[in-house]
DNA sequence: TCCCTCGTTCACAGCCTGTTCACGACCGGT
DNA sequence: ACCGGTCGTGAACAGGCTGTGAACGAGGGA
């Protein structure tokens, strides 16, 4: 992962947040208001295992619940998205009773996608 | 985008606020002043995801009243002569709690255009 | 004055979002 | 292989936004 400003860069990914706006391979996403904020508090981590409370306290702005499942269902949306825009390519990796790690990786080692992470 | 002094142009229009002209794909647009004003506003921030409120504030010259919704009714104008005058794309892309972007893009993935952006 | 265009404002329908459930698949430990 | 706890995923819901057609009044030209 990149800073420059405010613009985080991952992979295929350029994530404006003070713009709300993430573009993947040159095709801005379409994004809500959750999925952006969620996308940009992984994206800042990249590459970290991130427990679930803290991506929920970043996002969300207050402590997780103990039976919320927001955070699932949001990095799910995500990987749909990011799925449909960068084929090929797994960004969300689970860490099983831990949290997720957002890191590009490809999907198939035999997987030919043209553009690199 | 690209500018040329006073000339923007994106995809296949050519806006000229100067000469309060349009020009889609060789076509003139018959634009009222609102019409084009807002459409060079939206041109000259092309692929930026643009709040409403920066759009109100450079086309009409004021801060944007809470329940104001001038900029949806003329979204929605320019929608509707720029589909008639490049039927295939679409240029106004709406993004849910913020704002709009404008960027050439095909409707349909199977429709015959054949100009590009 | 009459007609027509334009900008503004309404009203209502329809779509999008965030949240929560429900249920089945998966994981790790025993 | 069995089990309890975790995750993945599709769907239902209520509320808030947006799309859209129409009404209204001001202003300009014939």
């Amino acid at each position: 992962m990149s800073r420059n400003g405010s613009v985080l860069s991952v992979g295929a990914l350029e994530i404006r947040p003070d713009e709300h706006q993430a573009v993947a391979a040159g095709h801005t996403l379409t994004l809500s208001v959750r999925e952006l904020e969620l996308l940009a508090a992984l994206a800042s981590r990249s590459g970290r295992i991130v427990p679930r409370a803290e991506l929920y306290e970043t996002v969300w702005g207050a402590p997780l619940r103990a039976d919320d499942r927001s955070v699932d269902v949001y990095i799910h949306k995500l990987r749909v998205k990011l799925g449909d825009a960068l084929p090929g390519w797994r960004y969300i990796h689970t860490h099983f009773g831990f949290g997720y790690r957002f890191e590009p990786e490809r999907s198939h080692p035999f997987h030919n996608a043209a553009t690199g992470p």
